[in-house]
RNA sequence: CGGGGUGUGGCGCAGUCCGGUUAGCGCGCUACGUUCGGGACGUAGAGGCCGGGAGUUCGAAUCUCCCCACCCCGACCA
């Protein structure tokens, strides 16, 4: 039919991108690299983003918003950030548009150049941090703990809807502290909000730890992370969080006098997850016969689907329908009456699994008879015949072990494919087949290199939880003091 | 930016090599009727200057040249 979806083992990508469209979350805009999200896609971020936001608060963070064009000459103040983002910024030099001389099209008014240009924000450091320099003066305006809810451009060659776009949405938070351990502390602190909100809302398990210099933030001391294991055995970067260091306070001059009447420059960190989060979420539960959704973060949590044949029995299931939402709706629990009389049964069935809905109720005439009601659920694909006494609070439970489920089979699919190696042709292997490996690192970024070069593995992190492990390193043979987390990744 | 490919109703494609009258097919869409416990069926319809421009020709979706766009594989990346 027309619903089809490419199976996972026979392509992966092909896969992804059907469940994409075919769930309706988003598409290819006109602009190549930038993509439409759809109403039931874009409803799943704003879930994403009212359980981020709520954390952030809860730990004493405040929105505002910056603008989105920043001055070329802020760019080029912090040399290595400039030269992470160069390469891959939108620019804008004119400010008017005009009709060309046949009358027939528009274009760009020549005597509208910019004096500077304004580079479209990749990431927000510089005009964040040119701005934190006129509202820092005392330890008294510390810490300063900002998010901001935005979009970005990242003039990316190879683009992949959600995982990779030229424009995407993001939250950005930037802090400035008064000393190097609290700033630390607060890339830590973010980082766990990452992990947290990964684990338990969005049912993907995430290993915490640091990125290697290679991978490091441009213009970061230390980069933080989490990394998840998609289903192709590639990681997927999560969320980072920076600790800066004092490079963006002495390259934008943010200074403060401390209580012993010293000027000091501020510690700073900043730290992001964006749409792509939307991808991860795809990759991580979905089948061949779908999106999965966990129950937390998916906009209809309950769909029930009528089963008729006249319009009297409509009228009488219609009433036990909405009794059914009155009961969720006391639980908060978001459901929908699918009451389409242009669509049968079996289709709203296959479009509302394609969706990922996580609970999927059918009344028809025989459970008006019989009091009961059948519930099938998305992530086992089982049904059952239940009676209607104190549905809510049996589909409440289900929900939650629905939740549970999706991010157990995450964690033990992770683990089977979580792997050390001791030899390079173990490692090579290893790499080969997909998933985190484990194995001694030389520390220098040369190694790294070559091990990518050769493999197109990375270090996806040192774990904070690093176990002291005497070894060799697995390229050169060199001493380490633990193993590190390598695999090839999105 | 290198290598490969594709542009034909809303979507997916055939037709192009070898030019020939009203450009087909599947899905979707509209109307009516029958259906409705896992993606229904019948009948009747609507919808296309064949990516753009220039040329060859009696005649171009088809041949030539020049543009443009998108997709896939690499180098870059949340």
């Amino acid at each position: 039919m027309a619903k089809e979806i490419t199976p996972r083992d026979e392509n992966y990508s092909q896969w992804y991108n059907d469940i994409v469209n075919k769930a309706g979350l988003a598409e290819n805009s006109a602009v190549r690299g930038s993509m439409v999200i759809k109403p039931y896609g874009y409803a799943i971020w704003e879930k994403m983003q009212a359980a981020l936001d709520k954390m952030f608060k809860d730990t004493g963070h405040e929105n505002a918003y910056f603008p989105l064009f920043i001055p070329k000459s802020f760019f080029s103040k912090e040399a290595s950030h400039v030269e992470g983002f160069a390469k891959e910024c939108a620019v804008v030099t004119h400010y008017r548009l005009k009709t060309s001389e046949d009358g027939k099209s528009v274009v760009v008014d020549e005597d509208a150049k910019l004096e500077e240009e304004l580079i479209v924000r990749p990431t927000s450091e510089a005009i964040i941090w040119d701005t934190y320099s006129r509202w820092i003066q005392s330890y008294r305006d510390l810490p300063l703990l900002i998010n901001q809810w935005a979009n970005v451009v990242r003039w990316e060659m190879r683009t992949r809807l959600f995982l990779r776009t030229a424009e995407f949405l993001w939250q950005e938070g930037h802090t400035a502290h008064e000393t190097r351990e609290e700033a630390i502390e607060e890339a830590e602190l973010i980082l766990n909000i990452y992990a947290d909100f990964a684990e338990k809302w969005m049912g993907l398990p995430v290993l915490k730890g640091l990125k290697s210099p290679n991978e490091r933030f441009a213009g970061a001391d230390e980069t933080y992370c989490v990394e998840a294991l998609m289903q192709d055995g590639k990681a997927l970067q999560a969320g980072t969080s920076h600790f800066l260091g004092q490079n963006f306070a002495k390259a934008f001059d943010v200074k403060y006098l401390t209580k012993e009447n010293k000027l000091e420059y501020v510690w700073a960190t900043s730290w992001g997850v964006s749409t792509r989060l939307i991808g991860a979420l795809i990759m991580e539960h979905s089948d061949d016969n779908g999106l999965v959704l966990p129950p937390m973060l998916a906009p209809i949590q309950v769909v029930i689907v009528p089963i008729y044949r006249k319009s009297d029995q409509f009228e009488a299931i219609s009433q036990k329908a909405h009794e059914i939402m009155d009961r969720l709706k006391q639980k908060n629990i978001s459901v929908k009456f699918d009451d389409r009389d242009t669509y049968k049964p079996g289709y709203k069935f296959a479009e509302w699994e394609v969706k990922g809905v996580p609970v999927r109720l059918a009344i028809g005439p025989r459970d008006l008879e019989n009091g009961t009601i059948e519930v099938a659920r998305r992530d086992t694909l089982e049904k059952e015949t239940l009676k209607m006494e104190d549905i809510e609070i049996k589909i409440e439970n289900l929900l939650k072990k629905i939740q549970d489920n999706i991010y157990q089979k995450a964690l033990a699919f992770r683990d089977e494919n979580t792997f050390s190696a001791d030899t390079w042709d173990e490692f090579k292997d290893r790499i080969e087949k997909g998933g985190f490996v484990l194995a001694h690192w030389d520390g220098t970024p040369e190694t790294e290199q070559k091990i990518k070069d050769e493999t197109k593995a990375t270090i996806r992190l040192i774990p904070l939880d690093q176990k002291r492990e005497k070894g060799n390193c697995i390229y050169t043979g060199n001493p380490s003091e633990g193993r590190v987390v390598f695999a090839r990744a999105y």
